[in-house]
DNA sequence: AAAGATACATACTGGTTGGTATGTTGTCAA
DNA sequence: TTGACAACATACCAACCAGTATGTATCTTT
């Protein structure tokens, strides 16, 4: 091998990449590891020996994949000292304008995971519970900025928002992809957009 | 037996409101419809009896218990004359005023086979689309009665509200079912409820 | 270069699960 | 009363699937 020591782990990367894509079509409790691994030329050897059971690899696959994606717009938001509302709205633009018709007809792969797995799996639950509470809180810290900065209504409950900003994202990644419309999630998001200008100062 | 030949269809009335239990709990992949017949003291005699195979009980729970249920309060919709913004309000609050811990942990029926199985099977996607679309019609043709009869906004767009009205309640029993609180559910129907009442004429 | 340790491959297993084949009993119509 | 059929029960099966045990080549460390 040509390769130096490090990328070895890109096995495990691969796999993990690959079991994101498989979960998010059939579910996790769906997913067939040995099949996935076997579809990539790969065995059960390789798959085993990075993951110990099937249930680390719903966890590695959201902790490592799902979660910083998720995360990565918010953390911006917490350090953007701006109008948080034209924030938002841009942010909901650009789910808006990211959104295939194939990735609405797939769903929104923390929304899947969390409607399937939180009755069977506390620990699942309680991680996805996690990645919920901190956008949430990160929005509602947002619009209380926007308060003492003057570019949000002060009658406005920024934590109640935050929670219906998330919901209703998460609401129209659902039903958009039941019907299998792309247009339908634009629409709503527009909604939404039209729905934050109303707590605009 | 003392019954009288009609109530002999007793006995798949009550498979099958187990198995939409069961179903709500641990999903239609992680059903396992002869446990589910052992623990009620019936054999899978009785079971592939009524049904033919998996997929038919499936589309049972559908037809038989969460479509009638989801669209009874749409149909009053559908004959009901005066305020659609009060009786939408009135609706969520009834949602909100119903959903018991229990039921939030568990989720919202439709929402939770929804999620799971459009990308899998057509048939049942089908379906769900038809419930979903019937409800959003629902709304949409009670709104635009309530323009001409002075009771919403000239500007209000009726097909992406009522569109936005299920999508939200659906995206607050999702995240509601995450962090396990029906007390945030609650918080997400009061703000759809100020939500509609901008379009109040 | 010897001795582990890492990164896989191969082969197997034991429990599960959807589904079937077949048997039994009560009901009802002719 | 007898034949047919509905309403189940019992027993069985083949496929699947998560997980393990074991083998082996390569790489690293000393």
């Amino acid at each position: 091998m040509y390769l130096c020591g490090m990328n070895t782990t890109d096995t495990r990367e691969r796999i993990l990449h690959q079991m994101f894509t498989d979960i998010r079509k059939n579910g996790f409790q769906g997913l067939r590891a040995d099949k996935v691994v076997a579809d990539m030329g790969i065995t059960k050897g390789a798959l085993y020996h990075y993951f110990s059971n099937k249930q680390e690899i719903g966890t590695a696959v959201l902790d490592e994949i799902i979660r910083p994606n998720y995360l990565a717009a918010f953390r911006r938001l917490d350090q953007h000292a701006g109008d948080p509302i034209t924030f938002l709205q841009e942010h909901i633009d650009h789910l808006a304008q990211a959104a295939t018709e194939e990735d609405i007809a797939l769903g929104c792969p923390l929304n899947n995971l969390a409607q399937e797995m939180s009755p069977l799996d506390e620990t699942f639950r309680l991680r996805m519970k996690h990645i919920v509470e901190q956008i949430e809180h990160s929005v509602a810290a947002a619009l209380e900025r926007g308060k003492v900065n003057g570019y949000v209504r002060e009658d406005a409950d920024s934590k109640a928002l935050g929670r219906f900003f998330f919901s209703s994202i998460e609401g129209a990644y659902s039903m958009a992809k039941v019907i299998k419309s792309a247009e339908a999630f634009r629409q709503n998001m527009q909604l939404l957009k039209t729905f934050l200008q109303v707590y605009r100062l």
